[in-house]
DNA sequence: CGAGGTCTTGAAGACGATCAACAAACGTGG
DNA sequence: CCACGTTTGTTGATCGTCTTCAAGACCTCG
């Protein structure tokens, strides 16, 4: 992991830009303010803890490529991931405004990400009102789907709770090109699933049977393909609403 | 419910102020910039659902008194209470800018309530940069709660989820003169719990019992009694770091 | 005083957890 | 390219938490 200040490199750039963009349109001089963003790039391997509860980081990091999630250890050793993230998210922009850390940040795959400075994006906060509101929503989007989880885990049994999240990370990962509603790649195991949903691997490993045995998706070899999107939504309960997939005028 | 418009009670005002006060200091001319804002009060019945799923509303709501909630419906009729909402929060501060709202909000007590319209937020966002991210940073702290809710879902039993909100509860009312560690008016009933938990009522029924065995708290005719605060966090393994209760420099 | 809501209790059962063992897939080095 | 060890997925049996249903006690308020 290298440390060197840069600007965003053309990869990085297109992924914010796709993303800020699925929740309002950027003007230029916005578009230009991005890509002239101090970044200093960083990849992880699996496994690695790169941003630790308790931190409080002076940069704000960006999921290039790889999936990574949010978490907390409880005493007794569970851990309970408290969001996926994909490319494209900003896996702590909160971090700018509040800290320390409340939770850990794991690669859940090869990460590749780039740090943006909290001092160039505070500029921002300065500068650019209508920027800082489509960041804003970004983070609104996060709370959105945090409280989708936890209608999910409240309120839906498992086998809905599974197509749930198989739903929202199709719908996610559309914008950014990695996948629709016919499947995407899913390098995760059954483990970290259930450590998303709350529920042991066994059960996740059966729920997954379930949704097999019922024709709504296969899940092998570090991908999902979703067999019947409707089916999976009716099972799940799924409206896309909260994932503000329309463009908005903020 | 009237609707006339006219600025910030006093009462109002000293919520808003002591609330956004405890993210980050406010300067004269952001308290200023508060107390001129438009607001038109309303007041509603316990029950009344005043913000609904699917609408979009023009102004975010402040809750001046009393307890709300926001919540979804499953098809089955189950409810899942996703925040529990104290004097001086904005229950739908998001509002501004992820449309529509995709969940409502219901009146858990009588609660008397002021709407700030949307026009006028945004103009904050456009010329009070600090004062924006104080309300960012509110809304941040909204998903730190989210989050800590997922843990206590996923990974807590009923006993340390039900202990868990009750500390949070007892924190958050605190800075608005409302509680403290020794305990706080509590007007919601063990339905209204179990909807906010994902538990069912004969089970929060049983878990109030436990707590209550331990001598850890007293629940009844409206109050919650905290006998043993450290027992209680304890239980719950409790860390209000999330709830961000120092002042930050945003 | 009566009526409706809320709290409490019990019994039965479902959903999901845990433990343990095995199979399959994967990656690594020879 | 194969052999091996490790990780991940699968299965079965058993256990515990939490749910459901149902009934009765307690409160509160009109």
């Amino acid at each position: 992991m290298s440390t060197q200040l840069g600007r965003l490199q053309p990869e990085a750039f297109a992924r914010v830009v796709e993303r800020l963009e699925r929740l309002d349109r950027l003007g230029d001089d916005e578009r230009q303010a991005l890509g002239e963003l101090r970044v200093s790039p960083a990849s992880h391997a699996k496994g690695v803890e790169f941003i630790r509860q308790g931190e409080t980081p002076t940069e704000s990091t960006l999921l290039v490529e790889g999936f990574c999630a949010r978490f907390n250890l409880l005493h007794n050793g569970a851990r309970q991931i408290t969001g996926i993230h994909v490319p494209g998210d900003f896996v702590d922009l909160h971090s700018l405004l509040l800290r320390p850390m409340d939770h850990s940040v794991v690669a859940l795959t090869r990460c590749k990400l780039v740090g943006v400075s909290h001092e160039d994006l505070r500029r921002i906060t300065e500068t650019m009102p209508h920027l800082t509101r489509v960041l804003w929503a970004a983070t609104l989007v996060d709370g959105a789907v945090l409280r989708q989880q936890i209608v999910s885990m409240g309120r839906r049994p498992g086998a809905a709770q599974l197509a749930h999240i198989i739903c929202e990370l199709a719908l996610r990962l559309e914008p950014v090109g990695l996948g629709d509603r016919t499947g995407f790649d899913f390098p995760l195991g059954q483990a970290e699933m259930a450590d998303a949903l709350g529920l042991s691997t066994v059960h996740v490993n059966r729920m997954t049977q379930q949704l097999r045995a019922r024709r709504l998706i296969e899940w092998r070899r570090g991908a999902i393909v979703i067999l019947d999107w409707d089916g999976l939504c009716r099972e799940a309960e799924f409206d896309p609403t909260y994932l503000n997939l329309h463009h908005n005028r903020l």
